[in-house]
DNA sequence: GACTGTGAAAAGTTTCACAGCT
DNA sequence: AGCTGTGAAACTTTTCACAGTC
């Protein structure tokens, strides 16, 4: 049941509804997005597919056929107007909207997530926290207000919550996933080392510290293997 | 002990090209590791390709294909006996060894991940941080004394480490990075969301959850996308 | 009977190379 | 001249299917 059915064409500023675009397609456009502030940021108004791969450390051809999946950005012989390309991947991610978030878990890791500033830049707004103890419920943190549990489903619902972060013992983490999967919630950001199980439909990506440097000894471990500067990502 | 294939440098023309293990398959390596890890802890014993693809929502076709690379670990008619995949695989990955690791930055974050304990259970011992603020250094973090950044060489050398947690400002990333791999650091994770460029041999992996986020929202945004609860990992 | 290990086929992804626009 | 957008080719990764072993 393949087929990459590419029979689309997109009105400049149209939303887009391209039928199949590759999951590892997905995974690259926030990086795109990301480079391309920089390059405003640092004053520059146009760019190509070179450039951007220079940056990225991708090949150019990469960049223009993952762009095509969604319409034409560019200008034949001129490149892609920065602001214009940003605007458009911003509106595919969905990236144009604001994102209300729950952080679940407010041990040591939930603390330090809500407290770090990296995500409301981006339109994420962590607006929610809760914990099972009962001693930490009520309590402040990055000027959140601990709930207990049991206010999950009223305050996701209240607060229009579609993305959670997980980061619970991970003996309650599959307990939690089926709570939030059962709110509604469609995507988590899961702190824990554990493989949470889901339903069609929601999505879960899994931030693992440890199984990132596990699969780099691999390659310091012996000489034998081929050494190369390869970057992964996220 | 296994006979870990390897890729031979050979002449330029006399290419005997030993099969090379693909990357992707040594990503997943640390994620079978963890799964025989529960399992053990379980208490069971003997497993198949079938139990392990169901826990790691992986086929079991792609999980033999993946240790066939490496050897011959299963008894037909039988399966896998935990314990002893388990050992192989470590071995494998180089998780039978300790690792010495460096922190560097000790900001928010920085503190954050030297007070994680999540690290030294798999053998990647946190023994040395440095920071550039000499307001920080000499302070103790998580047990660890705050060296300045000049001590880095010195240090990476005495301590033999091989293996350096990046949690700078943004700016700081490639500096940082750059003297890293003028020490001899060949594994890097990187916790900015910066694209550090390295030369061959030396890797880095990065935590970003902010991409992680943003690539979810790509399927949050719209109805119409396919709706596959597809875990990503690390 | 139950399961592994593995070539071969299928599916998916990247790269090439060039027509065509600016 | 310089660059995009894109079919087609090359390459990579996954899945199939079955011979072989326990």
């Amino acid at each position: 049941m393949a087929t990459i059915p590419r029979d689309f064409n997109v009105a400049p500023g149209t939303s887009v509804s391209a039928l199949e675009v590759p999951e590892v397609v997905i995974d690259r456009l926030p990086q795109y997005v990301r480079t391309l502030t920089q390059l405003l940021e640092e004053g520059i108004e146009v760019t190509n597919s070179q450039q951007l791969g220079a940056q990225l450390q991708v090949t150019p051809a990469q960049i223009r056929k993952d762009l095509s999946y969604f319409g034409r950005f560019g200008k034949q012989g001129r490149g892609y107007r920065v602001r214009h390309l940003l605007t458009e991947l911003k509106q595919i991610l969905g990236l144009d909207a604001e994102w209300n978030v729950a952080v679940i878990g407010v041990g040591r890791l939930g603390n330090a997530i809500l407290n770090y500033p990296g995500f409301n830049p981006d339109g994420f707004h962590l607006v929610a926290a809760f914990d099972n103890n009962p001693d930490n419920v009520g309590k402040e943190v990055g000027g959140i207000a601990i709930q207990p549990m049991n206010a999950l489903a009223d305050t996701v619902t209240s607060r229009d919550i579609t993305i959670a972060i997980v980061a619970v013992p991970s003996a309650h983490t599959q307990s939690v996933v089926d709570q939030l999967v059962a709110c509604g919630v469609r995507a988590i950001l899961n702190y824990t080392p554990i493989n949470a199980q889901v339903p069609p439909g929601v999505r879960v990506r899994s931030i693992d510290p440890v199984l990132a440097l596990q699969s780099m000894t691999y390659y310091l471990a012996d000489q034998g293997h081929t050494a190369n500067g390869h970057q992964g990502a996220d």
